[in-house]
RNA sequence: GGGCGCGUAGCUCAGCGGGAGAGCACCUCGUUGACAUCGAGGGGGUCACAGGUUCGAUCCCUGUCGCGCCCACCA
């Protein structure tokens, strides 16, 4: 029995449960061991995540193509799992450190701490996994993995010394994107450029060799910066080589003033005559252009800051170099100042003394940190990157040869700009929560990459004996004992960035390195569902990844076996109202789980995919899913009403073979809505499939379907009764399939409730095959039931303009009425005289006087409503019919008049 | 500075070379058992603006205006 309310939680429930316990999402079924397999690598959410909309609409759409091919028989893997995130994930956890007042991450020591890590993981890492099985993801959670753990450790391990090996991942000393706050190094990716009112300094560096002069320009020169502080740190001013104000100067030096350091003026090309001065400060250390101008020039990188981003003078060998005697004042007042109140310090002292000798506004971007939100200071270090060129080049090329495409369409020009325009990818994150990079270094400072520990030992200690820096005794006493080695081998603190381990994700969770049984089956994945947000950060580093490593694994394959994907179908971005992405720390989060709460995950999920339209971002209005609970709701009336007419499905029956033109026209329209709903979701069409679903459900399955069954469920006619009973059934079914890869929840609920027999085992509707819609296209059984609807619907439509009361009956006059017209309105006299409130039908020859005259599939149908029809309401209502036939037929005529209309 | 996209009914959005659409909101009417989370009907739009291509443009092209996003080391 279906229940009266339709309890969108209670269903939800029930429903997961038992699709957990059917193992209906397993992967590698038996009775599917022979199906092609159909594979969707979910994009694993952060471990410290709860699902948002954007997480929702994710999802969903890839449950829709799952669920789909799941029902056309595939062997479904969709597999699930999530990231640790390293930066986050140690960020929260040291938040609840300092929260509980127990000691911080530093004073507990990276054992403990990473212990404390994975405690968190155990107790709170599950959080969204739940989350995704309540919107009803079907994903085989027996087969969930986690970047971190032992199977994808191995992974990201062999593929680091593998692209070592190579010379593809190389370590160097360059400036990178530091965090001072998080004190880390970042990838550029993670870096926001933000716009920020700022000022630009026009400062006076007095020349050498003159005594500075505020007032005479020819004893200094000007230069402009947007960061006074790091002029500590200059080693150079630069101006162009063709500059002719400054032609005289170069080769000479300025004194940089409260510093007192000689420093060149070179002409480098990168100084723009047009900005600023003309003249620009040059600071390696602390500038990408600047170390680039200084490699050229070959000048000292100086770098003046320490890891928090305050002024490190005192003990700072670069800086003390060059300075004269006695100039040491500044440095130690400014020693350990913060970058900023540096800033203020030196510009007021620079303004004692004469050498500011100007301030404008200025707007510039300023890089920030997306996790920390601090400014991020290049930072000359020592890290470790992927030569992100060399291996985009086979991605690159397999985009452009179709093996990988995107849809739409157009974002594989994104693609191709970030790809073509790579910089190195700096991997090393000094963090403890990571995979910790397989690197030792003995004591000086030479590198042993290695999978293990003893092998990288091992190697070292044998380099070592050979360099005779130790001896053989030596050495096998430190093999043996790791207290014996310490000091001498140490391994490198630093962990990957977490996109290292995600852009192995395809392979990785298959089980590579270890076994290649599921790699065989199911790589590659069909398709790729995801935000294109994330198209640099992940798409193109697995790209680069899959590629290299299964080329490896596949010598001989084409490229499209070697690629994680033959598509990317990119998703819209759900953003709030003004536009904006969704972030928490903008605080315009909309919370998916409380939409499910309040309408269901059926509507959620609905919605989404009716707004999926390819192009354009979703800004979500919460009416809309209660619009779609509401379509919830109708169904389920509408399995009540046919399981109250004791509607149901024979074994056996055959919808080819029907009689009744009623029961053909369903069959009929179910064909039409079918094949929508398949092509629209094989195109990525989310939205026209829905629509297409919603149609036939709503406004032809209940609107006219039902109704017009109605009178014959209760009717005499037994052979047409059982026959539209089953029919009743049949399309409730065909609905039920159809629909449910987009509300999953209810429609297996009644596809359970309405079995013709509740207790023998009907099987799950999630495994129930894919309908097709053959042989059951009927032009005749549409020509009439059209006719009904179209009548009916012009006549109630004129009665309500009319003003006609509904307990008037009123006479239908059909004039010049066919004789296929006439048998049409005989066979349907009294379902349409009940659904248009008729006293009768009858025929003429021609239209009576005085009658409202209706156009409905070419022949004329007449209201004789003299007495009861306000006429000069009739003439509006035909003036306006009138004029608007009229511009038709102009439209038509100005058409075939025109040769080129007919020509084509 | 480059690139992408958007401006269609009051709101949120589909459509995209030949008759302007949906949901919500609004108005009118309707409570005899599937559904008031409903039913029947209705009003409402020079499809941002200006040119061009075409027999024909909301749809293609160019430009303008407005809005959004992404990328970029420019003092």
């Amino acid at each position: 029995m279906i229940e009266k309310n339709y309890q969108p939680a209670d269903i939800e429930g029930r429903m997961s449960r038992i699709w957990e316990e059917s193992g209906a999402f397993r992967a590698g079924r038996p009775e599917r061991r022979d199906a092609k397999p159909f594979t969707i690598v979910i994009p694993p959410p952060n471990v410290t995540g709860s699902l948002h909309m954007g997480h929702a609409l994710n999802n969903t759409l890839q449950d829709i193509l799952c669920r789909l091919e799941r029902m056309r028989g595939r062997d479904v893997l969709w597999q699930p799992g999530t990231d640790h995130a390293g930066i986050a994930t140690q960020m929260v956890v040291e938040r609840q450190l300092m929260e509980r007042q127990e000691p911080g991450r530093r004073d507990m020591g990276r054992a403990r701490f990473l212990e404390r890590v994975w405690q968190w993981k155990a107790e709170s890492g599950g959080v969204i996994v739940n989350q995704l099985k309540r919107l009803g993801a079907s994903c085989d959670w027996s087969r969930e993995r986690f970047t971190m753990d032992e199977g994808l450790s191995r992974a990201v391990i062999k593929v680091f010394v593998e692209l070592h090996r190579e010379g593809l991942i190389y370590k160097d000393k360059r400036l990178v994107n530091w965090d001072p706050k998080l004190l880390t190094a970042i990838s550029d990716l993670e870096v926001q450029q933000v716009e920020v009112k700022g000022s630009l300094w026009y400062l006076r560096y007095p020349l050498e060799g003159k005594t500075f002069n505020p007032d005479d320009p020819s004893t200094f020169i000007v230069v402009a910066t947007t960061r006074p502080e790091t002029m500590l740190g200059d080693s150079a001013v630069a101006v162009h080589p063709e500059d002719e104000r400054y032609a005289h100067l170069v080769g000479k030096h300025v004194i940089l003033p409260l510093v007192g350091r000689k420093v060149p003026i070179v002409a480098d090309e990168y100084s723009d005559p047009e900005k600023g001065s003309g003249a620009v400060k040059v600071t390696p250390a602390h500038d990408f252009n600047d170390f680039d101008v200084g490699r050229r020039h070959n000048l000292p990188q100086i770098s003046v800051l320490d890891q928090e981003g305050r002024l490190a003078l005192v003990d700072n060998e670069d800086y003390l170099r060059g300075l004269p005697e006695g100039s040491m004042q500044l440095a130690e007042e400014l020693h350990g100042v913060d970058r900023f109140a540096a800033r203020k310090h030196i510009l007021a002292r620079l303004e004692d003394f004469g050498f500011l000798e100007r301030v404008e506004p200025n707007t510039h971007m300023v890089p920030h940190g997306d996790r920390s939100g601090v400014i991020i200071e290049p930072y000359l270090t020592d890290q470790w990157y992927v030569d992100a060129k060399t291996m985009a080049q086979p991605a690159i090329a397999a985009v452009r040869s179709g093996a990988t495409s995107f849809v739409p369409k157009n974002w594989e020009k994104t693609y191709f700009e970030w790809m073509e325009n790579i910089q190195p990818w700096c991997i090393s994150r000094q963090l403890w929560w990571g995979h910790q990079i397989p690197a030792w270094y003995g004591p000086d400072g030479k590198v042993f990459v290695a999978e293990t520990e003893e092998e990288a030992v091992s190697n070292a200690l044998g380099y070592y004996a050979e360099q005779e820096v130790i001896t053989p005794e030596q050495g096998r006493e430190m093999a043996l004992d790791p207290a014996k080695r310490a000091g001498f081998i140490t391994r490198d603190e630093d962990v990957l960035d977490t996109w290292f381990s995600s852009a192995l994700w395809p392979f990785s969770t298959l089980g590579w390195p270890d076994d290649d049984k599921d790699v065989k089956r199911y790589y590659p994945t069909d398709v790729l569902v995801t935000g294109f947000d994330i198209i640099f950060f992940w798409v193109a580093r697995m790209m680069m990844m899959g590629i290299h490593f299964m080329q490896k694994e596949r010598p001989a394959a084409p490229l499209e076996k070697v690629v994680p994907f033959p598509t990317v179908y990119i998703h819209a971005l759900v953003r709030d109202e003004k536009g904006a992405k969704m972030s928490k720390s903008k605080g315009n989060v909309i919370d998916p789980l409380h939409l499910i709460d309040d309408y269901g995950a059926d509507a959620l999920r609905f919605t989404l995919a009716a707004m999926a339209a390819q192009g354009r971002d979703i800004k979500l209005a919460p009416q809309r899913v209660e619009g779609y609970r509401n379509f919830a709701t109708k169904l389920w009336n509408a399995c009540r009403f046919a399981e109250m007419n004791a509607c149901v499905l024979p074994s056996g029956f055959d919808p080819t073979q029907v009689n009744e033109t009623l029961n053909r026209w369903i069959a009929h329209e179910t064909a039409l809505a079918t094949r929508e709903v398949t092509e629209a979701i094989e195109a990525y069409r989310f939205n026209d499939a829905a629509g297409s679903i919603y149609r036939f459900v709503w406004n032809v399955y209940c609107d006219w379907y039902l109704e017009l069954a109605k009178p014959v469920l209760m009717g005499e006619d037994s052979a047409a009764k059982s026959e539209t009973r089953a029919m009743v059934a049949w399309a409730r079914d065909e609905i039920l399939k159809l629909l449910h890869p987009f509300m999953p929840f209810i429609t297996e609920e009644l596809w359970a409730v309405t079995a013709a027999n509740p207790r023998e085992d009907r099987t799950l509707l999630a495994l129930t095959p894919w309908p097709t819609g053959e042989g059951l296209t009927d032009a005749a059984a549409e020509a009439e039931i059209g006719w009904v609807v179209d009548l009916v619907t012009a006549i109630r439509s004129v009665r309500a303009e009319m003003n006609i009361p509904p307990a008037t009956l009123t006479p239908l006059v059909l004039a010049g009425a066919s004789a296929e017209t006439k048998g049409r309105a005989q066979r349907w006299n009294d379902v349409v005289k009940r659904m248009a409130r008729l006293a009768d039908i009858s025929f003429a020859d021609r239209a009576p006087e005085g009658a409202v005259q209706l156009l409905v599939r070419g022949e004329v149908a007449t209201l004789p409503l003299k007495g009861l029809i306000d006429f000069s309401a009739e003439r509006a209502r035909l003036d306006k019919e009138l004029a608007r036939a009229e511009a038709d037929i102009k439209r038509v005529d100005a058409k075939l008049a025109n040769e080129k209309f007919v020509a084509n």
